[in-house]
DNA sequence: GCCGGCATGTAAGGAGTTACATGATTCG
DNA sequence: CGAATCATGTAACTCCTTACATGCCGGC
């Protein structure tokens, strides 16, 4: 049930169309929460039907016009309602450390290029992320908003920096074993 | 495509009936790959039609039953593809960033209460993990099989302890932050 | 005018969750 | 024997993914 509630965040920053949605999904808000185009527009017909946004008035009904949305008072409450609320963390799934675990069991044959593959991939994403936080976040600027937007991109950079670091350990512990 | 090679490891590790793998994914596999009973059973069905596993010859057919399985020469195989195949790492979905990112466009109210929560329940899971790590893992055994394992774990260790930082010092933002 | 890219969708299927159902075993 | 618990399942639903379909629009 996070979805919509994305969509009204990503909304309320400002009022956009379906691929404009998807592609802020592909930069910022998908770095935490990822959403393809199709899950979009759907969600964006619900959202609409229950009255929580709305077309802005520009848009016609056919079919491949664009067509942007706002979000309504009853969306922004709603988005506040869920913010607030407790809600359990979600138990994790990551297959790399259940590869390697089942590579305890059955050897490491094959696994090493795709360590290799994935601590590449983290270091890009980690290289991004500092991008985004030198252009966007300069000292001085300490709004509100800025700092909790700061705050979510420093977990972001933080995760980062443990599986790159994790990944290079793993990598230095491969070199060490008997070979498989 | 990670459930049924969850699973392939469990039984490798240990023949087991579902509950027992219930239970063991409650406690180890599970912290990075959840499954529920229902979700089990279907996949030991399926693994079982495939030839990747059979049930031990002591099990009768009937319903409320006790039915153990065991890993066949073809279901090792298969684990060994899978472990060493190259996978793009899935993109993370966290609740609770998206939350906060929520939280800078329609405020905080509410939301610090949840914040402590999940600070404690890190605690604890950090806990549990120190214990495990003290438990199985005393200085000194270096086989191959510790080592991996070890390093799966330290991998949760970090991660906690990464989570339990980062709450801290969100909790420290929003001390300092105009009320909402 | 047509072709490639933009924009909005539909359809089918997989994976996971929630709620419920049924048979066996154990213990008082 | 009756109730609680163990153990194995079914059913319905939601969410997400993959593949495909359709209409508009600008440039050559």
């Amino acid at each position: 049930m996070s979805l919509p509630h994305a969509i009204l965040t990503a909304l309320l920053e400002r009022p956009s169309a379906g691929l404009d949605l998807t592609r802020r999904f592909d930069r910022s808000i998908g770095y935490f929460w990822s959403a393809s185009h199709q899950q979009i527009y759907r969600e964006l017909g619900k959202l609409e039907a229950e009255g929580f946004i709305r077309a802005l008035p520009a848009a016609q009904p056919t079919r491949g016009q664009k067509k942007s949305y706002e979000v309504l008072p009853a969306g922004r409450a709603e988005l506040e309602r869920w913010t607030a609320a407790a809600q359990d963390p979600k138990p994790h799934r990551d297959t790399l450390l259940l590869r390697l675990r089942a590579a305890a069991v059955v050897g490491t044959e094959g696994l090493e290029a795709d360590l290799r593959r994935h601590l590449d991939l983290h270091r890009r994403q980690l290289a991004e992320y500092e991008d985004i936080e030198k252009r966007d976040f300069p000292p001085g600027n300490d709004s509100a908003q800025a700092r909790l937007q700061h705050l979510v991109l420093r977990a972001g950079i933080e995760l980062e920096t443990f599986w790159t670091q994790w990944l290079t350990e793993a990598l230095e512990e491969f070199a060490g074993l008997p070979d498989s």
